[in-house]
DNA sequence: TGTACATCAGTGAACGCGCGTTCACTGATGTAC
DNA sequence: TGTACATCAGTGAACGCGCGTTCACTGATGTAC
């Protein structure tokens, strides 16, 4: 709204795959908007394609099937979340600084991409077979990556990899379940975003500190 | 399948108001029995009916909307969960072993009302407002409990009521995290519901067993 | 106990609607020469 | 540069289907006398 980021009718006019691309763009975003409102399960390719613009099959163009789509939607969703990990390991941030950093990231990117984090907190469990297994792996190597960067933080050295991976798991469930709070229409006020960033921030520590003083069952 | 347990069609004829109940309960199942494969906002009343038995309409002698059977399979769902908490109670277990026993309890409450479990799991952040929102009530009742709770155990008596409240989300969000694997259908082998529990018993015992030792920040 | 009437859980026909998908099409863009 | 043909993103009519909800009904159960 007043926006004057990037223009829908350019006027250099496009090449067919240029126009191709941003009829696709435009199917994702829409999903992604309608998504804020309802499951993946219940979305409806006559009122997804009305919103676009184009006709109920002309969606055919782009996706074979309503669950290819949702495919499409685990891939962006887990890209932003790897971006994220990216972010944090590019700051080579110190071991002791690594939660308070990482959270930071979180927040910037739960601010930045907040569809992609309602989508994952959303479908995880939800009713969509294909999609709800594309988030389970994907969330399994998130975990993986995540768990291999706690074995450096001051405390956890000594660790087992099981230990490490139910630490990993612990908070990706946090992280999720904060992306799931975002599902909520208050969460559109940025001071409730606010709360929920905070409550895990403060969960994340709570748990990342205790963890590190505790003697693991393993070791 | 084989079972003897209430017969569907009892030979001493039935009063009208325990026929009633008894197609109230049947939905109710029939509900909870489609809601392993799909989310509540893509129930459909009239496979709904099919299942039960009954023609369309006469799901309406039972609920005025499909909300309010939502409404209903919220407050059942919370039964469970509450029943859960007074096992605890009633044992009245030292404070040190009040873990194991709660993580007991939760798994014998996964086997005998999985259905609650995955329901719960399933809509906290699906697509069906009034669902949502009344399970996001239960819930933070059901947090605030467990912080009492939590108030009396060993390590913790000195917490503010914050830090509290911080430690049962941690706990709730891990339990309805390990709720909500039990959505895929692998879930029904016993070994895999095993080895959900068992990390669920696990990232329990270690987050509390850290926190125990965290001097908290308020404090 | 017997009769007459009221209640109400479940029936079944009918409705209009939005759904996903098919198909032959149009017309602008792209390519070969 | 100009022409003839190919490609293909988007069109629009049509289909059969399952949906939630309405309505007047049936007939067994319940109640009053």
């Amino acid at each position: 709204m007043g926006s004057v980021s990037s223009s829908p009718v350019p006027r250099v006019p496009e090449s067919r795959s240029e126009r191709k691309e941003r009829t696709r763009r435009a199917i994702l975003d829409a999903a992604l908007d309608q998504l804020a409102d309802e499951s993946f399960g219940s979305l409806s390719l006559r009122r997804l394609t009305k919103q676009v613009g184009i006709v109920p099959t002309a969606f055919y163009r782009h996706f074979s099937t309503l669950d290819e789509l949702g495919l499409a939607l685990v891939d962006e969703s887990f890209a932003t979340l790897r971006a994220m990990i990216r972010d944090v390991r590019r700051g080579e941030p110190a071991p002791d600084t690594l939660i308070d950093r990482s959270v930071d990231v979180l927040s910037a990117q739960l601010d930045a991409n907040m569809a992609h984090f309602r989508f994952i907190g959303r479908e995880r469990y939800g009713g969509v077979t294909v999609v709800r297994e594309a988030i389970a792996r994907e969330l399994a190597l998130f975990e993986r990556e995540l768990a291999t960067d706690l074995a450096r933080m001051p405390g956890l050295e000594r660790w087992g990899a099981a230990d490490l991976a139910l630490l990993a798991g612990i908070f990706v469930n946090l992280m999720v379940a904060a992306a799931g709070e975002m599902v909520s229409p208050e969460a559109e006020d940025a001071a409730v975003r606010r709360g929920i960033e905070d409550t895990l921030r403060r969960q994340a520590r709570m748990v990342v500190v205790g963890a590190a003083g505790w003697r693991p069952l393993g070791g």
